[in-house]
DNA sequence: ATTGAAAATATTGTCAACATTCTACAAGAA
DNA sequence: TTCTTGTAGAATGTTGACAATATTTTCAAT
């Protein structure tokens, strides 16, 4: 029921940007000069300080005082820093999840499951990527901790950068993960949190281990060579196109 | 080694409105309105603004698009979240410290405790609330976790804001608290990680049920009465008073 | 050729003004 | 009286310009 403002010039932006550190396209360790930006995209510094700061609180770039803005760096060693975090937090999310959830929450649990199952079987990686954040999205909102929710979803940027940098995920991969997700769900429906835990635990762990093993080419460049934009971003109703994140 | 470039007006700013907000003098709910604070500050919008989104990073305030910013609302219940977080994630960064410590964190770590007992036997509530995130400060630096570090440094101020809305700390929790200190402390001299994990958890779990069972007043205040402030923030060499955080 | 300082350039920090949008209050109709 | 609607005021979003600072380049001296 609730529209989007949709006007903030800076939240596109930060999306744009985000788009962008998460598929690589700007590299780990490059700067990020505002006016440059600015001329780019069409519009004034201002907001795109804003969304460098927006950025920032989600960990995709660092900013340094009189110094500029650059991409977050992206190591095995700050991969495996941020699923030592996120083995706890989906842990929490997964027991409190599993007590506090409504029918209503279980009903769209369950909805996620399906479409993870239906996305693993095709083998539609990027939908069933897009269905494993569905999930985590109802189990959060059904942990009824908006905190944690709050820091989950801000740490989805980076998460998603993890993956995206390791290519893993093969057929086989997403069958394991979906035995995770099938009991896990099983837990809820039993409001057994303490199971709910450790299965997500024992999941992330996996993937851990998975996103750790085989990873993309470092990519720690520093050359500012990256596909020239043409897309302008403008407030008012242009480029509204997609409103599905 | 690093001095602070100590510059950055909205930092200042954003220290500040952070002092204010945990000490309770900017109520929970209460509206904050850019361009009267810039004129009680003598500066101009543009750091504010930027100030805010540091305290809407740090979960201070909260700020949506086109209504401003409010200082973010404290029920017992967002108490309850932060704890179930926190728990979760010093039992982490206590385990890791344990099994990750050099040498010279268990120095740092040591002394630390000594500042924490020697506040504690004295009955300096203040002197020991510094100590405690002293020692949290040492220990997530010796859980050679960046993002863990990060995130619990983000987390600090609502902690202490929780803290300092529930009037606890008499002299017999501190003398408890400091033997779970102790137990720690021990945990990590025999990088003992399970153990230090279980004990910072046990504490944590102290601390949430003494936040949670004695609350000040709600202190829902809808009214701009704040003490006015005429400590105006200039940019230069002024109040550069304290660099050591 | 190398090193150092100083000028030149580039980039971020800050400001004041304009544009847009929300809120509140009042006036009028049912 | 109560609900709707229009207008005035206030607050935020955005912009371009200026100031302060970091980085790079240039040039001279060893």
């Amino acid at each position: 029921m609730d529209f989007k403002p949709s006007n903030n010039l800076c939240a596109q932006i930060a999306e744009y940007l985000s788009t962008q550190i998460i598929k690589g396209e700007l590299k780990s360790g490059e700067r990020i000069k505002e006016a440059k930006l600015a001329q780019e995209l069409g519009v004034s510094r201002g907001p795109i300080r804003e969304a460098l700061h927006v950025l920032e609180k989600k960990r995709l770039v660092e900013m340094t005082p009189r110094r500029g803005a650059r991409v977050t760096q992206m190591s095995a060693s700050s991969a495996a820093s941020l699923y030592d975090i996120i083995v706890e937090l989906y842990g929490l999310a997964a027991r409190k999840a599993a007590e506090n959830r409504s029918s209503k929450d279980l009903q769209g649990i369950r909805h996620a499951l399906k479409r993870i199952k239906y996305c693993a079987n095709k083998g539609d990686v990027p939908g069933y990527n897009d269905a494993i954040f569905q999930l985590a999205l109802v189990g959060e909102k059904a942990a009824k901790n908006p905190l944690l929710e709050q820091m989950l979803s801000d740490l989805e940027p980076v998460t998603r950068r993890v993956q995206f940098a390791s290519l893993r995920h093969r057929t086989e991969d997403l069958k394991k993960s979906v035995a995770f997700f099938e009991r896990f769900v099983q837990c809820t429906e039993a409001k057994d949190g303490e199971m709910a835990c450790q299965t997500i635990r024992a999941y992330t762990q996996n993937e851990r281990e998975l996103a750790l093993s085989n990873r993309r080419a470092p990519s720690t460049g520093d050359k500012e060579s990256r596909g020239n934009l043409t897309t302008h971003i403008r407030r008012g109703k242009v480029s509204n196109g997609k409103n599905n994140d």
